[in-house]
DNA sequence: CGTATTCGTTTCGGGTCCGTATCAAGCTAG
DNA sequence: CTAGCTTGATACGGACCCGAAACGAATACG
């Protein structure tokens, strides 16, 4: 059964979850760092730089940077991969799964209480 | 009848309509851009600089940087009022539509593909 | 071995955004 | 007419992000 949705509806269940996040003390993070978030929250470990910029069809440096702010706010880490040392796996985290379940819970009592 | 959705799928909605405009040409707007430029297509006109920066609990300067970003993108226009020479108000463009538009598509879209 | 290749990071110059404070223009009331 | 308020824009210093290129470390391979 899919999820059907009119044009309005649509719309503004975008613009209240972003609004959601404006108003909400936490820094906003970019739409890029956002993707990235989820993408490792939602997509099977394991993580590598390199595969994250290829799913999200960016350079590795914007993957490198993202890591290292969302990193410094404790959504996500970083290690080494001891099979081969050249990678880095990144990792979730406690935090990292909370804020995610917070923005699932925030998407979905907004398009609970969208106008039929 | 209230729009039902599980988590796994708000976030996977979530994440696919990132992704979309992650990989689109377009430059990202900002999280601020777009609550701002939804407001401004979703709310009844007319809209000032600063009834838009409370709704949003932002300063001023940032509605005004947005809506100069905005506008050289001629996602919205600015125009004096003329009743009362301080207040600019800000309309919509044909451009403007047109792109909020296609982001309620692809909302649709990724909300219809999603997994039951 | 030693040379190539791969991986993630860092550097560089340039751009945008932020919050605070300040500004000029326009309105309003005494 | 003028003092005071409101409105939106601007200046400033600091922080972040970007793409391209160069970098060190680790592995692969001849």
């Amino acid at each position: 059964m899919p999820v059907t949705l009119r044009p309005g509806q649509a719309l503004g269940l975008w613009r209240s979850v972003l609004l959601a996040q404006v108003l909400d003390d936490a820094p906003d993070l970019t739409t890029r760092q956002m993707a990235i978030l989820l993408t490792i929250y939602l997509d099977p470990p394991p993580h590598t730089i390199r595969g994250l910029a290829a799913k999200l069809s960016v350079t590795k440096p914007v993957i490198t940077r993202a890591l290292d702010t969302m990193g410094a706010m404790k959504l996500v880490s970083r290690h080494r991969d001891e099979a081969d040392r050249r990678n880095v796996l990144v990792r979730r985290t406690v935090e990292g799964s909370l804020f995610v379940e917070t923005i699932g819970d925030t998407i979905i009592a907004k398009a609970r209480d969208l106008p039929t």
